[in-house]
RNA sequence: GGUCCGGUAGCUCAGCUGGAUAGAGCAGCUGCCUUCUAAGCAGCAGGUCAUGUGUUCGAAUCACAUCCGGAUCACCA
């Protein structure tokens, strides 16, 4: 039972005792900062049933937990506020709970398992920051699942094929000269990204020149001669047709080498990659058992289509009249392949909220299929990345890529950790290594610490801080930690829970009840699959520490208790960081 | 136009199962390194919580309306 749990059972008790009144589900607040104590419990509900005033309510609720609660020890009442204060040794039973458990925080098994999608990146350009936020994301997500208990399997569906995989394998064949990674010294994702660009600007041009001849606009889109050629080049391979394929399979396997290095860096990994040139042609099965039951219905032109009007959406074609799959033909498909071949209890995609609409059809046409995954569905939608100048477009060259990105966060980091000279003995393979994680860590947490649903905003010109609300600051608080225990081992002193007797030093109460809160995050972190509920209590942990270690000495306080005590809380602390900052995929340093 | 999401300090964001004078960080201004890492700590300043009405003892939080921004409503993915 948690000190929580005790002390509403006592104001529950204490309710009943005095008022006979029963309240079944008493709420606890933190107090806030300007008063004395831990927990406030409010009174202005009760008094509708007690006749009595808050105030007068909270004092003898009060009163009552004083003398008989074995956690509170004093309270004090401000209105309809009863501030709650706890004992001494409540604070060192709530410590050891934490100092005594190697897996604070992380959950036993709940005998469910999870499928998390993410990622899932087109096989025609370099990841950009929007790329990122999904994997930071997917990844984070993943682990903070694996925390509260499920079992995670982490899968990617690549993009591979169709029309826009066409237009870079087009602009190539009739621009690339030959043109490798290696003659280039391009990385292959990026090779690849330049002739999707290409493609899109002599299009551009195409259309420009078809308009000047008098054709309607829409018309020139259409008959744009390069466009008709990539629609012919997407039939070749759809046809197997070996030219075409061939030089697919070049340009693909450039493009893998190229995000396998991305990924390595950046530290996001699957447990299963789907190919969507495996997996297109899925679905239709499902759409003539879906015509069969009359979940789905034909139009004269032999289209298919299903009517979710009472679901409030629209009419939705499923397959196209000469018999092609559509998106959600296909998603259809690669649902139930998912389910054949791990058979979890929950699907999670992670997709931009530009695709809301398509996740609503998806799961309402699961659920009239009868599906019995259906329910287990859910889109982790999140919000965009935009620049000050509006959305990120591939086509137009106005993204921030990811590669480019990360790099100069390294050279950021690296020339902000030597003006502060403070490893100056590091070989390079160490220093290396940290400037890795400070950017990442700063790079991470810049897109996880705001709420997923949420658009944001990144200004390409302010670059991303290591001060303040960062990465950086929380890994620079564990980093002092360590500084802190190193020297402990070396002088021998033992982290040790002190004596019932021991009087605590506020700071260290504000420490403990911080350590304390961390399961709890973690379990609303999984719950409303938000990293960024971990991403908030790594900084609130890291602030109350930097308080508390500005504010007590240490080593050289007199009491032993007391400094052998501030050992152990500072390990404590250092390896709560540790797992909430693992969890959102960021590494911690030794030293910074 | 229909649907969905958002609008909190100059900027980026918390808070949103209703509760105390609305919180951080950045930017600005003051202090604090002969003692455990100053990538830190303490403080000052900065707000019609888009607007209006309602519900309530109490509203940034709930309801309704309005304004503004974004997404989506493709035989694209």
């Amino acid at each position: 039972m948690t000190i929580e749990a005790i002390l509403k059972d006592d104001i529950q008790k204490a309710i009943q005792k005095h008022f006979d009144v029963t309240v079944e589900d008493i709420i606890l607040q933190p107090t806030k900062k300007e008063f004395e104590g831990f927990y406030t419990f409010v009174t202005f509900p009760l008094t509708k049933s007690i006749r009595k005033s808050p105030a007068e309510i909270g004092q003898i609720i009060g009163t009552e937990l004083a003398e008989h609660s074995s956690v509170a020890e004093k309270f004090n009442v401000v209105q309809g506020f009863l501030n709650i204060s706890l004992k001494d040794t409540t604070w060192l039973e709530l410590f050891s709970d934490v100092f005594n458990d190697q897996d604070f925080g992380t959950f036993p098994s709940n005998g469910q398992s999870v499928m998390v999608e993410f990622s899932s990146p087109n096989t025609n350009k370099p990841l950009h920051l929007g790329h990122l936020r999904n994997n930071f994301l997917g990844d984070s997500l993943s682990k903070i699942l694996k925390a509260s208990g499920y079992d995670v399997v982490k899968t990617c569906l690549v993009n591979d094929r169709g029309i826009h995989i066409c237009k870079s394998m087009l602009a190539y064949r009739e621009l690339g000269n030959g043109e490798t990674p290696e003659s280039s010294g391009m990385k292959g994702d990026h090779l690849a990204g330049k002739y999707y660009v290409l493609f899109d600007k002599e299009y551009k041009t195409q259309i420009k020149e078809l308009v000047e001849q008098g054709m309607p606009e829409e018309e020139a889109t259409k008959k744009a001669p390069w466009i008709l050629e990539a629609q012919k080049l997407l039939l070749l391979w759809e046809n197997n047709d070996p030219e075409t394929v061939a030089l697919w399979h070049k340009m693909n396997g450039w493009v893998y080498e190229g995000f396998r290095q991305t990924y390595d860096k950046i530290g996001v990994g699957f447990d299963k990659t789907y190919y969507e040139s495996n997996t297109y042609l899925l679905g239709k099965d499902i759409i003539e058992e879906g015509l069969s039951n009359n979940v789905f219905y034909k139009k004269p032109d032999n289209s298919v289509w299903i009517d979710l009007t009472a679901e409030g959406l629209d009419e939705k074609l499923v397959l196209r009249g000469d018999g092609t799959s559509v998106y959600i033909t296909q998603d259809l498909g690669t649902t139930e392949l998912k389910f054949s071949d791990f058979h979890n209890n929950r699907y999670l995609w992670v997709v931009g909220n530009e695709q809301d609409y398509h996740f609503k059809v998806l799961f309402a046409i699961l659920k009239k299929l009868g599906r019995p995954y259906a329910d287990g569905c859910y889109h982790i939608s999140y919000g965009m990345v935009d620049l000050p100048s509006g959305k990120m477009k591939s086509r137009e060259g106005t993204v921030v890529d990811a590669d480019d990105l990360v790099e100069q966060m390294i050279q950021t980091a690296a020339s902000r950790t030597q003006e502060l000279g403070k490893i100056d003995d590091f070989d390079s393979a160490e220093a290396k290594q940290l400037y890795n994680q400070l950017a990442l860590g700063a790079l991470k947490y810049f897109l996880l610490k705001v709420d997923p649903k949420k658009r944001m905003l990144f200004n390409p010109e302010e670059s991303i801080d290591f001060q303040g609300h960062t990465g950086p600051f929380i890994q620079y608080t564990y980093a002092r930690i360590r500084s802190i225990i190193r020297k402990a081992e070396q002088s021998g002193i033992q982290p040790v829970i002190p004596p019932v007797s021991y009087v605590l030093h506020p700071a260290e109460k504000e420490l403990i009840f911080a350590l304390s809160q961390y399961p709890v995050r973690v379990q609303a972190a999984a719950n409303e699959f938000a990293p960024s509920v971990i991403s908030l209590y790594a900084f609130e942990l890291a602030k109350v520490y930097n308080q508390f270690y500005a504010e007590v000495s240490i080593f050289s306080d007199p009491n032993p208790d007391s400094v052998k005590f501030r050992v152990a809380l500072s390990g404590a602390v250092s390896e709560t960081i540790q797992k909430a900052l693992g969890l959102l995929g960021i590494e911690v340093p030794e030293r910074m």
